[in-house]
DNA sequence: GAGCAGCATGCAATATATTTGCATAGGTTC
DNA sequence: GAACCTATGCAAATATATTGCATGCTGCTC
């Protein structure tokens, strides 16, 4: 969720036409608190108007070659999609949940993580370091526990 | 890679008859020094001797399910399997080519990671931490260079 | 040894997520 | 207005993974 960031603004520092399927898109993610699916993203968006799956992922590949939003994977096939750090939006791990499918956004403190050695001894470029941590969340811990009763 | 894991005594520890086929499959995923997809590891079982497809598959699932080996994501759309860690071998974190869709296994200590913080905050299990570095390696950085000669 | 249960495997079909090819519609430029 | 560019839509294709059902093997019981 950001409160902050001006969704047109963001496109056209992109040098990107703020078309309304754009917009939508960089809104429903850029609104939402976790990262969400493809699929979860054309659903919302069909919800209020028609558009093409196949639109929500050009959109989405597009936003994310321009940095505005990035593409996490998961434990599952699906990738997710939240808005790219930036200026207001630090980088973070996410937690993803075996149980229900569902992604969070961990605090950006919540794991320290030093870099440093890696970028002295990796003979390549680093464009990204994702970190997801894979478990249960507290609801499927607790239905787990029930199931087992 | 590993010297030191024997894989029929790693299935027999885990409870598991030790079929030819699991062996195999367990074999070609510990003998190699990355991560690989089903895909290379059924074109690698091919090669010798018929095996299904679809027999690879359950055959990762299972190990992955016991804990031999481990499923890693990838920026890519597939599924990545390596070694699970164990008295042998430390958790690491794995370096990702978007160029040429290697996947390396970087060493253990070549990013320092703090997980406590998470630990105490988090209100749900954690079973794993996945770690990905993405970026290019260093051929694929070279051939970059050139085309843009 | 016949019958049966359990398990590993194979084959065909299906599911899921994503990508590609091609057509159209709307604007911009000459 | 013709040529062109870009965003979008629709249908089909692709890549990866999963499911359902059939087969064959092993060991067990009677």
């Amino acid at each position: 969720m950001c409160d902050q960031c001006n969704y047109s603004e963001l496109l056209a520092t992109s040098k990107l036409e703020a078309t309304a399927n754009r917009l939508r898109v960089l809104e429903v993610v850029g609104n939402n608190r976790f990262p969400l699916s493809a699929g979860d993203i054309y659903k919302i968006l069909a919800r209020n108007s028609a558009i093409n799956r196949v639109t929500v992922y050009r959109i989405l590949d597009l936003l994310v070659g321009r940095g505005l939003i990035e593409r996490l994977s998961t434990g599952g096939r699906a990738f997710y999609y939240g808005l790219a750090p930036n200026g207001y939006h630090r980088p973070h791990p996410h937690f993803y949940c075996k149980g229900c499918g569902q992604m969070d956004c961990l605090a950006p403190d919540s794991l320290g993580v030093d870099a440093d050695p890696l970028w002295k001894t990796l003979p390549g470029r680093i464009d990204k370091i994702e970190i997801r941590v894979d478990g249960l969340c507290k609801n499927c811990l607790r239905m787990q526990a029930h199931a087992k009763n």
